[in-house]
DNA sequence: TGGGGTCCT
DNA sequence: AGGACCC
């Protein structure tokens, strides 16, 4: 492979450096306008920001944050015994993810769970992850707090970017240029290797010699414009990986550079709880040697049409003209095809675009097989739709609308021998009754229409989804819509045990997540440093801050949390005011119901899903 | 091989 | 409604 690589390197810089950079400059100068088109989000929430044009892409300053093993992590925060063990986060049959113990024993993502604990010692801990709604609240923080740091464009649960330019100016403007890179800064040699089979686009710095990957390089007096602005960058950086440590307990990598190609690509050198910046004149080396599948919209289909034309990296990708790259690989799409052909060199013209409310809702579970109305019916009534509602009632809440449809979607055992991928799915008006029995009705009369004629009804997985959102404004008194909870009752939801074939109870039941906060004196510390203070003792790491999970969790047999973490609930009521006003509107919501939790609790009321449910 | 999402056609 | 892509 590095052969491979050494030969690209002679090719891209001893036979035909000019033209190849030549050719960049033109692309880059002729075809940003067209590719960064319409306004959207960002210019309404950053008016001052000036729609990015070409001559000041080199000023963009744009930072990937990605939450090092994010599941395992929020796994530790849950259950703080865990640090320092190994561990897994399942789903089905699948470790999805592991921390960083579990990977020193050979343990990858997507490992079946035979096989990890195989590998690992009696130690490796198992947590399930069927169940995303920590995952989903600690994201949702996440990004609330990125925001002051700029526009933020959220990918998936556990990847943000962050365009900062706006501060990367600010802080110039007030002469504040610090006197080294944060982190790491790629040099012109660093020896890159795509990771995992999985996933060939997540980088890793290979064995570096030395000189050509500097820890904290220092930022020279005739530094150029661009090293100051990725400078301040690695500084902001550095300032959001601390944030998200010290106010949530998350550990982030992050990547630094002018666009999001390079931000996201340069982040992955060095993980976990590390960054890494880079120089754009060093990106046309750094891409040249990377497989196409490293570029945001090639996958596994795209990936085969290049090679078919024989292209197999971004140098290859480069000889080739945006006419060939469109007839042979984006079907016609001339866009596409340059945007490809742009990203070739690391160039990479998309902005920082928020996405705003999310465009839907869905809940999912898979099976061996689920078969028969009857049962189907019941996986619908106890799981998926209340899920499904539990997540629509939250969303009236922050967003004050509703869903118009519901689809249904499936995967039958012919569909999967034949495709692997394939899923059918069946839309209707979601019920206006947004109770548990209308929807549960809904959805099998869609599965009837779409199985109805098969010899047998049976599916490996199921999906229900809410879509095409419209203003609601729930009328006073009912606040949003109901939701009917008599269907819970007849089933038992506090263990883990089948209710069907393949099916476990996803359900975890966290309640309300309190709001995780700085204790008073780190606080103090910032506001008069404005330095994150260091950890000084195990009390700054949030597992132990205030926490009153232990009221709702492990409504059945599963264990509850150690005292200690019941003793540090009480420290909840002692939230200092001025501080909760400092923190994101959606964490003060929380932390406000957390508090109306509380007080249930404490009448009496709380504590089992059981009288959760029944009290209405 | 999961349990989510986005956008395009 | 389905496909390709992302995590």
């Amino acid at each position: 492979m590095d052969g491979v690589g050494e030969d690209y390197r002679r090719r891209a810089f001893a036979e035909e450096p000019v033209e190849l950079r030549r050719a960049a400059n033109e692309l880059a100068t002729t075809s940003t306008t067209t590719l960064q088109g319409e306004a959207g989000w960002c210019d309404r929430l950053y008016p001052l920001q000036e729609p990015r044009t070409k001559q000041d892409v080199s000023k963009a300053v744009v930072v990937h944050l990605d939450l090092d093993c994010f599941y395992a992590q929020v796994e530790e925060l849950l259950d703080p015994s865990l640090k320092g063990k190994p561990v897994g986060v399942t789903q089905k049959y699948l470790v999805v993810t592991c921390n960083y113990e579990a990977r020193k024993a050979g343990i990858t993502k997507l490992m079946n769970v035979k096989e990890a604990m195989r590998k690992c010692p009696s130690s490796l801990v198992l947590r399930s992850g069927e169940d995303l709604t920590p995952y989903r609240s600690y994201s949702r923080k996440a990004e609330a707090l990125l925001q002051k740091f700029g526009p933020v464009e959220r990918l998936g649960l556990d990847e943000f970017f962050v365009d900062v330019q706006a501060l990367v100016d600010e802080r110039l403007a007030a002469g504040e240029v610090p006197q080294h890179f944060r982190g790491h800064l790629v040099g012109s040699g660093t020896s890159v290797r795509a990771d995992t089979r999985f996933r060939p686009q997540d980088l890793r710095s290979g064995a570096s010699s030395g000189t050509l990957l500097d820890l904290n390089p220092p930022v020279g007096a005739e530094a150029t414009e661009e090293e100051r602005r990725l400078a301040v960058g690695s500084v902001i950086a550095a300032t959001a990986r601390g944030e998200l440590q010290q106010l949530l307990g998350l550990r982030a990598s992050a990547g630094i550079t002018v666009n999001k190609l390079l931000s996201k690509l340069v982040g992955g050198l060095h993980k976990p709880d590390d960054q890494t910046t880079m120089l754009f004149k060093d990106a046309d080396l750094f891409t040249a040697t990377l497989p196409v599948r490293c570029i945001k919209g090639v996958g596994a289909l795209t990936e085969q049409k290049f090679k078919s034309i024989g292209v197999h990296t971004c140098l290859d990708l480069r000889a080739k003209t945006v006419a060939e790259i469109s007839k042979s690989v984006t079907k016609g799409n001339q866009e596409l095809a340059k945007f490809f052909h742009l990203c070739s060199w690391g160039i990479d013209p998309s902005r920082v675009v928020p996405k705003g409310p999310p465009k839907t809702v869905s809940v999912e579970d898979s099976f061996k097989s689920l078969e028969g109305y009857e049962a189907t019916m019941k996986v619908l009534k106890s799981v998926l739709v209340p899920d499904l509602l539990t997540r629509l009632r939250e969303d009236c809440d922050q967003h004050q609308r509703r869903p118009v449809t519901l689809t249904v979607t499936y995967r039958t055992m012919r569909m999967r021998e034949k495709k692997h991928f394939a899923r059918k799915s069946l839309s209707c008006a979601f019920p206006r009754a947004m109770d548990t029995p209308e929807v549960s009705e809904a959805c099998l009369a869609l599965l009837r229409k779409g199985l109805g004629g098969e010899a047998v009804f049976a599916m490996t997985l199921l999906n229900i989804g809410a879509s095409r959102f419209t203003d609601f404004k729930p009328e006073t008194g009912s606040r949003r819509p109901t939701t009917s909870v008599a269907t819970f009752k007849a089933f038992d939801v506090r263990d883990g045990r089948r209710i069907a074939d393949g099916l476990t109870m996803k359900r975890r039941n966290y309640g309300k997540n309190p709001s995780l906060l700085l204790s008073k004196q780190q606080t103090r510390t910032l506001a008069s440093t404005g330095e994150i203070p260091e950890p000084a003792e195990s009390r700054a790491t949030p597992s132990s801050l205030p926490s009153i999970q232990s009221h709702f969790r492990s409504p059945g047999g599963r264990p509850s949390q150690p005292a200690a973490g019941r003793r540090s609930a009480e420290v909840g009521l002692g939230i200092d005011m001025e501080i909760l006003k400092e923190m994101p509107e959606d964490v003060q919501r929380e932390y406000r119901n957390a508090l109306g939790s509380r007080k249930r609790a404490r009448e009496g009321q709380g504590g089992s899903i059981r009288t959760f449910f029944a009290k209405k």
